[in-house]
DNA sequence: GCGCATAAATGAGCGTAGTCATTAATGAGT
DNA sequence: ACTCATTAATGACTACGCTCATTTATGCGC
């Protein structure tokens, strides 16, 4: 009642009118009936009338606050992502050698998507192939991007503590970095490729990154002599 | 009419009574029709309706033939891919070194997806994330297992002719081969990821393969220690 | 408070993949 | 040739994601 217009700085925000502050509402009610549904029962078997429902609004109003229901998974899950990427560079700082060092990095977003993988993999798939006019999908991408740079950070440290560097070492980094994330992309959409049954998902991939961060160590020479 | 019943040995099937062969000529027009308009305006663009319409039956007879339309994508393009293995295992053959083989087979399927990008984005899509009750898909992923199986052919050639063998020697190399089946498939699917806008995808897996079979090469020597 | 411009909410309606009760065709037995 | 069981073909119908004309709420100038 008594938000008087000269404390609102239009900027600091701490009372706007009523509007403002019940769509902030809706979309967080929106946000948290989607993650939920989509948790507790899968991303395919919610219709978006469910989460209309129980986020009590009608169905247009979600595709107000959401452009689709994909966009609804990626808003949820790009803050997976990102709580998993944060935990795996904090855990790559601590590993000594490159290959530890990047495998505790995907280790981590392979971690973070342990419960519910079907809706992880749904989530793997609307990344890699929902429609490129997609905002949190952007968002996504660009986690992904972070990911490989983070990844081809270890790398390049790698190679700078073997005495090489440059930029075609770094550009070799990203590539190496690009492998990995699409390693770790094909394991987790494993689930429905039947890939390996019997496979530890854990240790194929670090298998997978073992091999790839050796590859690229042992491109460096040929690297530094061939450019 | 005269297509005796002892003629026929159900087995060499050279006449078929009228209902076999309706529903095969069914079968082949449905085949054609999808195949016709996928290529020539994209899988999202096309409806079943226009299928059926083009084949000249109603829309349940599709789908007594295809369990789904995403299921006549994948009959359609597991020939294309079957055709770019069979190229691409021809090509690796020739080949002299190992790195130049497995790019030989990768390139083959790359370039098999030249035409008609958006379609095989779908093809991509449909493998890795269709339904698992899905005769056609199934049939595609088998393929997969045989690219990977003849790339996991030529490492294991060039592991022996580097002096190493053994069981623990070919799990590395399905592990890299399922590696460069990953940054092929995510390169495929890269024109909706945006990846990197600038690069040449050929000189993109050339270099990612190069890394993958190196690492393979790099990893022998210290399998057999540890092992 | 009052009226008005602007913006949000709504839910019937639309397009499309996929289903299923009904109809039509086939061929084996007589 | 006729009957009838079996199986294919059909298209109206359903389910679901999404849209958009209409209705409702909000805030601002008076």
């Amino acid at each position: 009642m008594v938000g008087l217009p000269e404390y609102t700085d239009a900027k600091r925000t701490p009372f706007r009118g009523r509007r403002e502050r019940s769509m902030q509402d809706k979309q967080l009610r929106i946000f948290a009936a989607a993650a939920a549904l989509f948790a507790e029962r899968g991303f395919d078997a919610v219709g978006t009338q469910e989460i209309a429902e129980r986020a009590d609004v009608a169905v247009g109003t979600v595709f107000r606050y959401a452009s689709s229901k994909a966009e609804l998974l990626l808003m949820v899950y790009n803050g997976e992502l990102r709580d998993a990427i944060n935990t795996g560079v904090r855990a790559a700082a601590v590993a000594a050698d490159p290959v530890e060092s990047v495998n505790a990095l995907v280790q981590a977003v392979l971690e973070s998507s342990a419960c519910n993988p079907a809706t992880v993999v749904a989530y793997q798939r609307e990344l890699l192939f929902g429609s490129a006019t997609d905002e949190h999908r952007t968002a996504g991408l660009a986690l992904v991007g972070e990911l490989e740079d983070a990844i081809a950070s270890r790398l390049a440290t790698a190679a700078r503590s073997a005495g090489v560097d440059g930029e075609p070492v770094l550009r070799e980094g990203q590539r190496a970095a690009r492998t990995v994330f699409a390693a770790l992309s094909l394991l987790l959409a494993g689930p429905s490729t039947g890939a390996h049954p019997g496979a530890d998902p854990v240790e194929e991939l670090r298998g997978q990154v073992t091999q790839i961060v050796r590859g690229f160590l042992a491109t460096l020479p040929s690297t530094i002599e061939t450019y």
